[in-house]
RNA sequence: GGGGCGGUAGCUCAAUUGGUUAGAGUCCCGGCCUGUCGAGCCGGUGGUUGCGGGUUCGAGUCCCGUCCGCCUCGCCA
C-alpha cells in the first residue's frame, strides 16, 4: 500500500505494510484519497522495492506504524501537477488557485519571491536604507495612467486614489531628511493588463538624497548582480551603459535585447543614390532616413509567408512597409531587388552581406523607421530562433530625451515623468527647445525586458515649475494638483534621485516565465477579474447610500 | 475601445455537407491483481455543448446578440 506524500518541499513515498502496523492502520491508509492531509509516524528506511531515479526522494520511503488523517478531500478539480498544469486551461487553475499553488514549480515560485524580496531587503538595510511606508488612500494625481479610485464616506463627493507608485511621497520623504528610503510596495494602474502586466503589481521603491546619476545606477547594478549571483549563481558581468539614441540607431528600441546581433544599420547614404520612390519620399522627411538589418543565412528561412508576417509586424509599428531583397551568388533577387540593383556593390560592402542573406529595410522618419525595423528585428529572431535562451544581457539605458511630442493632444508629454530632472546643461533649453532637452533618468534592461528605471528629481521649484509649464499645467492647476510638492521643494530640498524596480518582472526572470500570473499568488485575468473569488462583485445598497454614491445605470444582469 | 484565437463530461480533447441515443482518454467509484511509482485487467457514474434569441422537419455544427478566458494594438507619467 504506496501513498505519495507531499508538503511544500516536495513528494516522498510512503508504504504501509501488515508486518508494521496493525489493520486499523492498513485499513485506513486504503481509505486515503488525493489530496487528503495526513500525519504519517514511521521510519526514514531505504527502499525495499527498487529506486525510483525520476524522484529526489526515490532511494527512500517511510515505513507508517501510524497514521492520522486530519482532513478528507473531496476529489479534486484539477491536480497539482505541474505537467498537467501545462495543459489546463489557465481559466481553471485561477478559479481553483487554492490547488494550483500546490504545485511544485507554483512552491518553488513563492520561494523564488520570498528569496527576492528577503535579499532585496538586506542589501538595502546594510546600505543604510530605511523601509517607510507611504499611503495607499492618496490624492488623485494628473498624468500617467488611470487611477484606481475610492469614495470618501466622510467627504460625500470626494475620492481618494490609490497611488500609482509612491512617487511624490518618497521625493518628500527625502525633503523630510530620510536620505535613504527603501520600500517593497504595491503600486495601482487601472489599465488593461497584458502577459507581462497586472493592475495591481509590486515595486522594489528607493530614493536617495545627495546622489547623481551615476551613484543610483552603481548601487542597483551592485544589486541586481547580487540577485542573479545569489539566487541563480549567475554573473551578470559589467553592466553597459547605452545611450538612448544609440540604443534606437542599433536595436529599433528603447530596451534592447542584446542576446543576439541583427543589429540595425544606417544605409541612408547609399539608399540616397537609387531613384526607388519610397527611399526618396522618405529621405525627404525631416530627419528621414533609410535603415536595414542582415540576417545570415536566411533565404529559405525566411519565406514569402513570413515575410508578409513581418511586414504586418513593420506596419502595426508604423512602417509603410517591408522592403527586403535576397541575397545570391549573382547579386539581389526578390522584393525590391531591381530598385536596388543599382547600388549592389555599394550596398553589399556596405553591409558585408554574403549569398544567402537577406536584407530587411525601413525608410521614414528617424525614430518610426528605427522602431519598425527594431519590431521587426525581434520577430524574426524569435522565428529563426536566433536568440540564446541561456545568455543574460544586461545594460542600462541613458540620456533619454526629457519630453516627447504628443500630435493628438498637441503637447509635450513626459517621457518618464514630471519630476525627472533635466541634465544641468540643458536646463536652459527647458522651453526654448523642448524637445532637445535630455533627461537624467535612466532604465535598467535585461533580455529585452525593462525591469527597473528612475531618474535624478528636480530639486528646485523653480525648474519644477518650469516643467509643468512645459507640460501645460495651468499654473493655477499646478497649485490645487502639486502645491504641497512645490511648497515642500521651496523649504530646503536636498538634490535626490531614486529608481523602482518591479519585482513581478524580476521573479518573472528569475523563473523563465513570460506569464505574470504565475510569479502572483492570487492574480487577476485581462479583465481585471479575480476567478476564485469573483472580485470586483457589487456592495450592498446600504454601502452605496453611505457613500451617497447612486449608480446611473443599474447592472442589467442577476 | 479595436483585432485575433478559444469556450463540448471534474480535466484534456473528438464529433462528416446541419441528421440516429454527443464519443475518447484521464479523473472519480466498484472489483481483480500488484514492491507500486505514467502500473495492469474488468465494470460503472458523469453532459442545460458558456448564456439568450433566430433559421430549420432537425442545430454542438449556420445566423444575430451577449458573457467569459488567452494573445495583441491603443493604453500603461
Amino acid at each position: 500500500m504506496f501513498i505519495d506524500i507531499r508538503d511544500r518541499t516536495g513528494l516522498t513515498q510512503a508504504v504501509f505494510d501488515q508486518e508494521d502496523c496493525d489493520s486499523e492502520v492498513m485499513e485506513l491508509a486504503r481509505s486515503l484519497r488525493r489530496e487528503d492531509v495526513v500525519q504519517i509516524t514511521g521510519g526514514v528506511e531505504p527502499r525495499a522495492g527498487g529506486t525510483n531515479p525520476k524522484l529526489d526522494t526515490g532511494e527512500i520511503e517511510v515505513r507508517g506504524t501510524a497514521l492520522t488523517v486530519f482532513s478528507r478531500s473531496n476529489n479534486p478539480p484539477i491536480l497539482p501537477d505541474d505537467n498537467e498544469a501545462a495543459k489546463m486551461a489557465e481559466e481553471v487553475r485561477l478559479r481553483h488557485r487554492y490547488i494550483d499553488l500546490r504545485r511544485p514549480t507554483m512552491q518553488r515560485t513563492l520561494q523564488m519571491r520570498h528569496d527576492l524580496m528577503a535579499l532585496t531587503r538586506e542589501y538595502f538595510y546594510n546600505l543604510g536604507f530605511l523601509e517607510i511606508e507611504t499611503p495607499l488612500l492618496i490624492k488623485s494625481t494628473p498624468e500617467g495612467a488611470r487611477d484606481f479610485v475610492v469614495p470618501s464616506r466622510i467627504y460625500p463627493g470626494k475620492w481618494y486614489a490609490l497611488p500609482q507608485s509612491p512617487q511624490i511621497f518618497k521625493q518628500i520623504l527625502m525633503i523630510a531628511g530620510c536620505d535613504r528610503y527603501i520600500q517593497i510596495c504595491k503600486c495601482l494602474r487601472d489599465e488593461d493588463p497584458r502577459a507581462d502586466r497586472q493592475a495591481e503589481f509590486t515595486q522594489i521603491d528607493l530614493e536617495l538624497s545627495f546622489v547623481d546619476r551615476d551613484e543610483v545606477i552603481k548601487i542597483m547594478t551592485g544589486f541586481i548582480r547580487r540577485v542573479f549571483k545569489q539566487l541563480l549563481d549567475l554573473d551578470l558581468g559589467q553592466i553597459p551603459k547605452v545611450p538612448w539614441q544609440l540604443a534606437i540607431d542599433k536595436w529599433g528600441v528603447d530596451r534592447p535585447d542584446m542576446r543576439f546581433e541583427l543589429h540595425l544599420q544606417d544605409i541612408s547614404e547609399v539608399a540616397a543614390k537609387t531613384d526607388f520612390k519610397v527611399f526618396q519620399s522618405a529621405l525627404a522627411k525631416d530627419r528621414g532616413v533609410v535603415k536595414a538589418i542582415r540576417i545570415p543565412n536566411s533565404a529559405k528561412a525566411l519565406t514569402r509567408k513570413v515575410l508578409d508576417q513581418l511586414q504586418d509586424t513593420a506596419k502595426l509599428h508604423g512602417a509603410g512597409g517591408l522592403p527586403w531583397t535576397k541575397v545570391t551568388e549573382d547579386g539581389f533577387e526578390g522584393g525590391i531587388a531591381k530598385f536596388i540593383d543599382c547600388i549592389a556593390e555599394e550596398l553589399s560592402a556596405a553591409l558585408g552581406v554574403e549569398p544567402g542573406d537577406t536584407i530587411l529595410m525601413s525608410c521614414d522618419e528617424w525614430l518610426t523607421a528605427c522602431e519598425s525595423l527594431g519590431q521587426v528585428r525581434l520577430h524574426a529572431a524569435r522565428h529563426l530562433e536566433l536568440i540564446d535562451t541561456t545568455a543574460w544581457k544586461a545594460l542600462w539605458v541613458v540620456d533619454f530625451p526629457m519630453f516627447k511630442w504628443n500630435a493628438d493632444k498637441q503637447r509635450w508629454l513626459a517621457e518618464h515623468h514630471p519630476f525627472t530632472a533635466p541634465i544641468p546643461e540643458d536646463i536652459d533649453k527647458l522651453e526654448s527647445d523642448p524637445g532637445s532637452v535630455v533627461s537624467a533618468g535612466y532604465d535598467m534592461v535585461l533580455n529585452g525586458s525593462e525591469i527597473g528605471g528612475g531618474s535624478i528629481r528636480i530639486h528646485d521649484s523653480e525648474v519644477q515649475n518650469t516643467v509643468f509649464r512645459v507640460l501645460g499645467l495651468e499654473e493655477e492647476d499646478m497649485r490645487v494638483k502639486f502645491g504641497f510638492l512645490l511648497d515642500a521643494l521651496s523649504q530646503g530640498a536636498p538634490p535626490h534621485g531614486g529608481v523602482a524596480f518591479g519585482l513581478d518582472r524580476l521573479v518573472m526572470l528569475l523563473m523563465c516565465t513570460d506569464n505574470i500570473r504565475d510569479v502572483i499568488a492570487f492574480p487577476k485575468t485581462q479583465s481585471g477579474a479575480d476567478l476564485m473569488t469573483e472580485a470586483p462583485g457589487p456592495i450592498d445598497q446600504e454601502q452605496l447610500n453611505e457613500l451617497q454614491i447612486h449608480c446611473v445605470e443599474q447592472v442589467a444582469a442577476e
